[in-house]
This record gives structure tokens, C-alpha cells and sequence, in this order.
DNA sequence: TGAAACAGTGGACAAATTGTCCAGTTAACC
DNA sequence: GGTTAACTGGACAATTTGTCCACTGTTTCA
């Protein structure tokens, strides 16, 4: 369940430096290529990287307006039919379901204020929505990150994410 | 401000088989490698496409909670003090200035009920914070995603993308 | 105590990819 | 009609990848 000092280093050198190659990190991280090879692997088997994909940026796209909308559902619904239409709006970014007052919350862009309107307009129109709620994002002085989480690794237990031997020897011979 | 079909299909497919070489992407593109740099190279330029970092699941790291925290703040301290205090706590993955009663919307994660309680406690601990209000995610239909978004390219004016010759010959010669 | 399993090292090899040139062609803009 | 921009197809050396291999320490467990 947890990672190690050099998962983390070498997570944190990828994010940096995404295009490199598993030679490079190897060099930059001081162990073996084989070494960089087999981490990025299990990680990636265990879903700790769930992907390399590029980061598209919504706003460079044209899509300058980000929100955040709530729904309340027809319970008799359920919430499956009504995800799924929600997932066939490209603009709805995300979809959770919560606890509190309202059902569901998504994350939508939209070109303008005037085309978010459109696109709430479009999920109001899925069967089974009642009732939304926007809540426009202004700015976003914290954008989405994982890294601080991922370096947050417990200094004892460094071993943890290994099952056999712990460091065997660290640029020895 | 818009992408070609061509950029859309390079990015999905960059999506889908991320680790994909530039060579490997023309041929399964059906155009020559220098678009492909080409093309990757403006994006990225542009801000279109803004990294390849690894995508990394926080649930698989062991933050199996997610939740939502609204924030109400002094309004004499000012969002920037604030924001920086927030984004000093590694659960905090996101936050966003709103409009609406509260001031700050934050995306957490913890280990558990127990631990988001922990976390709500650091967050309230920030200076200027006033009130906090958590809506915990039980579920996430629709994981986010741009994919969409990008494959919504208008089918008219697919050539906006390039200042100069729209198309010249794909496939010719 | 000893064997097995595991993680890492360092080296080797052919095959593939990258980075970077080039000249030539087509289409749009002034 | 000239210029500019985008794309093609080809070439080159240098680097990287994908796999092998044997060997060394640790930890686990019987």
C-alpha cells in the first residue's frame, strides 16, 4: 500500500521531466536501469500509475470557465442512468456521488458563462435530474497535484513497499 | 484556440498507449514523424498540452477517502495567505477561489474517516479560515477526463489549428 | 541452520528509436 | 506572383530499448 523513498524519486523526477527515458532516470536516480525498469513496472501493476497519458489543459482549449455543480436525482432513478448521461456531456469533466444535501457532484468547463448555461441546460435535460446547483471557480490557486503526497513517504519503514530483500546494496561493487 | 482532428486523434491515442514513441505514432497516424514532433511540439507550446507526468492514484497509495471541504474565510486576510497555508498540507490536492457562500472549495484525501478528520483539523488549524464544511465522495462514476472534450473537435473549419497551408497532401506521393 | 525467493547490480547484444538535417510539393495569404 | 507555412520522404550517427545472463546480499520460512 505504500511506496518507497526511491518510488517517490523517481515519481517526482517523471512528473518534472515526463519525456525521459528509463536509461536517464536510472542515471539521475543512481541505481541500475533493470532497477528503474522492474519499480516503474510494479507501480504501474499495481495501479499506483494509473498511466502516462498527456495532460490536456481545458483552458488552452477554449474552455476558460470551470464549475462545479451539484444535482439532486429522482431517487427512484437510481444513479446509474443518470451518470451515464451525465458521461455523455463532453463537458462534464467528473462525476462523484456524495453525501449531504445533494446527490451528485460535477466538475464542468465550459467556454464562457454564457455556454456554461448551454451546458447546464444539457444536464438538466438528463432524465432523472431534479435539481442543480453551479458554483462557478474563479481561480485556482492550488491546482491539481499528487506529488507533495507522494514525498510524503514515512521516513522509517522505507522498506515497506518491498517484499523480499530491503536495499541490497546501493551502488556497492 | 482549437485543435485539429489529427491532434485530437494524436492525443487520444497518446491517451490510450501512452509510452508510444513518436515513430510509432506516425505510422499508426498514417502521417510522416516530423508532423507528429511537429505537432506535439506546438501543443506543447501552446499549453494544450501542459505534461505527460505519471498519473498517479492516490487511492492505490492508501487515500482511499476523498472529499470535498468549502471554505468560509476572513475576508480582511485576503485569499493569498490562506491558499498558501492550504497548499502546505500534502491531502489537499486542489483549491479553488468560488463564487457563492462559501469562499474556497478543496479537494482532500485521507486514509480513512478517522484520518479526514485529522485533515479537516489541519485545515481549520490555517490561519484566516473561519468555518469549513466536508461533503465526503462515496463513489466516482465518471473519473475525471478530457478525452471527451478533445474528440469534440468541429467537423468545418478542421484545419483552424494551422496558420499557414490547411492539409496540404496526407498521403500523397 | 539452510534453502528458497526476492531485489538489486553490471554487463552484453541486436533492433529500434531519436534528434537533426535536407530538398521538394501543395495550399493559403498579401 | 511571390512568400510563408505545413507536410512528405529520405538520410545519418548516436542513443535507447528490450532482453538476456550470472552474481550478491536480505529476508522469510520450514
Amino acid at each position: 500500500m505504500t511506496i518507497d523513498q526511491l518510488d517517490a524519486d523517481l515519481i517526482a523526477l517523471l512528473k518534472k521531466e515526463p519525456r525521459l527515458g528509463v536509461l536517464e532516470c536510472s542515471r539521475r536516480l543512481g541505481v541500475a536501469r533493470g532497477t528503474v525498469q522492474a519499480r516503474l513496472d510494479r507501480m504501474i501493476a499495481r495501479g499506483v500509475i494509473m498511466g502516462f497519458g498527456p495532460d490536456v489543459s481545458p483552458a488552452a482549449l477554449g474552455y476558460a470557465v470551470t464549475a462545479f455543480v451539484t444535482l439532486e436525482i429522482r431517487q427512484i432513478a437510481g444513479h446509474d442512468p443518470v451518470t451515464e448521461g451525465l458521461a455523455r456531456i463532453p463537458e462534464v469533466l467528473e462525476v462523484h456521488t456524495i453525501t449531504g444535501g445533494a446527490d451528485l457532484l460535477c466538475r464542468v468547463v465550459a467556454r464562457s458563462n454564457a455556454d456554461l448555461q448551454r451546458v447546464i441546460d444539457q444536464i438538466v435535460e438528463v432524465k432523472g435530474v431534479v435539481r442543480t446547483s453551479s458554483t462557478i471557480a474563479l481561480d485556482t490557486p492550488v491546482p491539481y497535484r499528487v506529488l507533495p503526497l507522494v514525498a510524503d513517504v514515512p521516513r522509517h519503514r522505507q522498506g515497506d513497499a518491498r517484499r523480499g530483500g530491503s536495499g541490497p546494496q546501493r551502488g556497492v561493487t
